[in-house]
DNA sequence: CGCTATCTTGTAAACGTTTTCAAAACAAGA
DNA sequence: TCTTGTTTTGAAAACGTTTACAAGATAGCG
């Protein structure tokens, strides 16, 4: 193991002069310097991390808790993230804890135990206990952002897309191809987390649409409830078909339960899309690949990811920052799946 | 920041003993150690992993590198691996460098400087870079796992799927369901890799099967290839179908390129499965949710991902154990996709 | 040339833990 | 009680780096 002593005899300076060179300080004469650069070559050494970060009690890692069940779209916001952090110089220690509280908390520790410079948090519910972790956080100091949820109580940073105005434009979307008597299956609803999540602002957007736009829209609501699975999609869409008739399409408020819906439809020997329309939200890569491909109001999930991090390297570097709220907007992508309703 | 020498004041003992307490060492009497643990709860003290990972120049984090485009089989693969290790006490730092050299190598730099205990690969092709990359490591001391590919030369441990008897099979459930003009589109094929290489091994697999069982069979190749993605399923696809009268069945060598087949072929108007049986290969998420569900022989990705998580910590436990080689078998899931020949 | 201001460098302390070594305390056997 | 062996404890060094401080060198100016 070559220290940073080894390359300071090699090049004849003391250590501190090593360590000035390593961390590119300024005030080092050019002829010393090169020196120092030609002994680290010869060496091969390597600044040994664990002390480096050790003295300065910071790692440059950032910590990145996701706590909803593996989806496209986690990985896509996962990755997102790390691709920003890593072009920033950080690295990500990746936490998906998969709703185990057990897990959440010894994630929670490690990124203490472990002085991560920020963390980003895509939580599942802003539940009293999240907030709680958000203040343990940043009473040591650790920059936090919010990602694709807003956090009612804490004055931190977030980015969400507008939830709202997607399902204003994803029913206006099917309101102006014609259809008036339309499903809605809601996932991704959180049962007690109050009314801000993700899902209820989809239906909110949905049913003030539907005020708005016309006035013989009959909206059909599935219970909105936790999971948003693809055999979510199927179960509930199948009921729904079957027990509506006149139904001509079918917003459902995630990309897997819309494609779940999708197969509902298919398996009742239906013709898609002239029987039934299907509108889908999130964007996420399945909804491309769909028969027929499915029309959708996508998130920029890259977006959100990147702006995720660049706000929380904002905080990091800056801790007197004051928090920063983004919004970004969804945006509809017209495929196969909806269509006019013949009439 | 309370530390140990707080602990040790408060509870009257040395330091010494306060770090047998955390580390929970034999030979501290059951008072003393009371004692102490009294006082690390009245002070709220935690051990700094910083200046613990330094002392003992380990970190419990293993990287996990990923070389190949951020796909559904990699994702799957990375959840996998990192729930294993975390429920081994391990972190896990995720590595994605979508086959840039440049990114590649900073973060290999991350894991030598962070000194990572282990770290798993899933490299898009033995190349000569790899060989060297994997030697520099094991050099340091750092214990390697290949994932998903068997290492040509370094006698390192792997755990791959049997690709071969995968298209095998494939192709014999194609063949037992009559068809006898089938098409293969080979994705994910390394150029210069050798032969050893995933995508080879299951077309070699098919060539096989289409010998052994079977005098009249006629296999149309596409010209294999690097990329595996939906659009190429789709353009190669299409060119087949057009090109090639009379194929009654696409055997696509990953789940993506029959995707994109199955467009392909909706797109030209062909009933499925009744004109064209399909079948795909890996079993990721997306097969499952396709018009018809795909048939396809799939990978136990997540086992592939504990196996080699379980490996890797056997060898940064135990420095000395040789290396593993464990090879998984593949299965067929017959869902939709892939129908007898009507003749 | 002498003075001051700036640049450059080295010395040494510090970070919080683990671990070696040896001493102290204790137990057991005679 | 004395030996011997074991258990329990503390003192102190060590890990490799960063950084505060001070001192030496250099430059600029009159």
């Amino acid at each position: 193991m070559v220290t940073i002593k080894d390359v300071a005899k090699l090049a004849d300076v003391s250590i501190a002069t090593v360590s000035r060179v390593v961390n590119g300080y300024a005030h080092v004469r050019p002829d010393v310097r090169d020196a120092v650069n030609k002994a680290i070559d010869a060496l091969g050494y390597r600044r040994n991390g664990l002390a480096s970060s050790f003295r300065t009690q910071q790692s440059n890692i950032v910590g990145v808790l996701l706590r909803q069940q593996r989806t496209p779209f986690s990985s896509a916001l996962a990755y997102a993230i790390e691709t920003t952090m890593f072009d920033q110089g950080y690295r990500v220690l990746l936490c998906s804890t998969n709703g185990d509280a057990d897990r959440e908390q010894a994630y929670l520790e490690t990124m203490l135990d472990m002085r991560v410079q920020g963390v980003i948090i895509r939580p599942s519910g802003t539940t009293a206990k999240t907030v709680k972790q958000v203040n343990l956080l940043r009473e040591r100091g650790i920059s936090v952002a919010f990602v694709d949820m807003k956090p009612k109580i804490a004055a931190v940073s977030s980015v969400v897309c507008d939830n709202f105005s997607g399902g204003y434009q994803g029913m206006r979307h099917l309101i102006e191809l014609g259809h008036r008597k339309i499903g809605v299956v809601a996932g991704g609803v959180a049962q007690r987390g109050g009314s801000h999540d993700v899902g209820s602002e989809r239906v909110r957007g949905i049913r003030q649409a539907a005020r708005d736009l016309a006035d013989d829209v009959e909206i059909v609501f599935s219970h909105p409830f936790d999971t948003a699975s693809f055999d979510v999609g199927r179960e509930v869409g199948a009921a729904m078909i079957t027990e509506n008739a006149g139904i001509t399409a079918i917003f459902g408020t995630t990309d897997m339960l819309a494609i779940g819906v999708m197969h509902a439809a298919h398996a009742l020997g239906l013709d898609l899309p002239r029987d039934l329309s299907i509108l889908g939200y999130d964007g996420v890569l399945e909804s491309a690949v769909t028969f027929p491909t499915l029309s959708t109001i996508a998130q920029p999930i890259h977006e959100m990811g990147q702006i995720a991090a660049m706000t929380l390297i904002d905080h990091m570097s800056e801790a007197s920052k004051s928090p920063r709220q983004t919004v970004l907007e969804n945006t509809l992508i017209q495929r196969a799946s909806t269509i006019p309703l013949e009439d």
